[in-house]
DNA sequence: ACGAGTGATGTCGTAAGCTGACATCAGCCC
DNA sequence: GGGCTGATGTCAGCTTACGACATCACTCGT
């Protein structure tokens, strides 16, 4: 028999969703978290830097899969495309009855705290500057990379929104397919150029 | 002669950035800054939600100047000339030599620690919901608002940033029109075309 | 001019987040 | 068997943050 229960993050990751959702993340402790994972708050310390850290597990695997992708795609994708696809694929991961759940539950709690969107947000900042890497290491020229890494977490994040508010979430691919084509449509239309622009 | 030393906030604020260029962010409490602006560390608090607000006073008045530029737009301009003339036009009030070293200052400060790189995202995350706020009041329809608003603080940030990092900055506003180019120039380019997209 | 009220600040106490230093001890390796 | 390792526990302490209450110069109404 092991010498201690296995899984300890695992744990401690469950039974703080489940307390979070249970009697809200500020009401929440650390020490209620540990003490639910049958642990103590010092453990908890040792596998989350924080307190919101708890929450954020899945960034790092959210991360690989689009690199992946990126890295994947055909080498004559342009580079918004690339990015597209590859959200799109890396989200098809969270399509059935189970993951939904998770994924709004988690999304409802993030979007109701200050504390975990800007955790949120910082994440989402690394996953763009991970991407200008995944891009110029496709041959993109850095300036470009940053900028189409940019306008991809705006496709990204759009996609996103729209596929979890929507009343029964499906087809997260096709929510990030239209986001594209929208932003498409936005940036090419120079006005309905009543007047010509100087110079 | 008045009770108290007049602009406690104020004090606070400057006792703040000068510790924190002085021993570093991490390394001075509020205690310190308190302390060294004549006040406790209760009133501290009293000004500001936290440590790190004390760093981000400025961005409500962004926030406005914004919002103004926005509203007083030409009418038949398109969303996204709208906000990368707001931007520009914002940001000539950061070009004085005092200005410039506030700003780059801070700028190390923020990008430095991840602490402070969150409030940071957070607050222009706020910036970005405002100004869908201000297209729609001009008309936008929702859905155009958000994604416009997610392009402009793309421009936005990527027209900071080259400015913030070139060795002498000047002519923010020429740093924000030319990643708005840049935007529209690889957001239109769908392939070299060499093979037809499906349908 | 005087007493009540106001508002910025101070004092005190405390919960919660987070960390360093050291202790424990089952299982593994030699 | 004995020592090493690594996950966990224990303890002490600092910092952040906030509620409750005290203080007291200033103001305003009468």
């Amino acid at each position: 028999m092991a010498r201690w229960e296995p899984d300890a993050r695992g744990r401690l990751e469950k039974a703080a969703m489940d307390l979070f959702i249970e009697q809200g993340y500020e009401r929440t402790t650390v020490g209620d978290i540990a003490a639910r994972a049958d642990l103590t708050e010092r453990t908890f310390f040792r596998y989350f830097a924080d307190k919101r850290e708890v929450l954020f597990s899945g960034s790092k695997d959210l991360e690989k899969m689009i690199l992946d992708h990126i890295a994947a795609a055909p080498r004559d994708l342009p580079a918004l495309d690339v990015l597209a696809a590859a959200y799109a694929a890396a989200g098809t991961g969270i399509e059935d009855r189970r993951a939904i759940e998770y994924v709004r539950a988690r999304y409802a709690l993030v979007t109701r705290h200050a504390d975990l969107q800007e955790r949120e947000l910082i994440k989402l900042a690394g996953l763009t500057a991970a991407t200008v890497g995944g891009l110029t290491a496709r041959g993109v020229a850095a300036p470009t990379a940053a900028l189409a890494a940019e306008l991809g977490m705006a496709v990204f994040k759009l996609g996103f929104e729209r596929w979890a508010t929507s009343r029964t979430p499906r087809d997260f691919a096709g929510h990030v397919r239209a986001a594209l084509a929208d932003l498409r449509a936005l940036a090419a239309a120079p006005p309905p150029s009543r007047r010509p622009r100087r110079a």
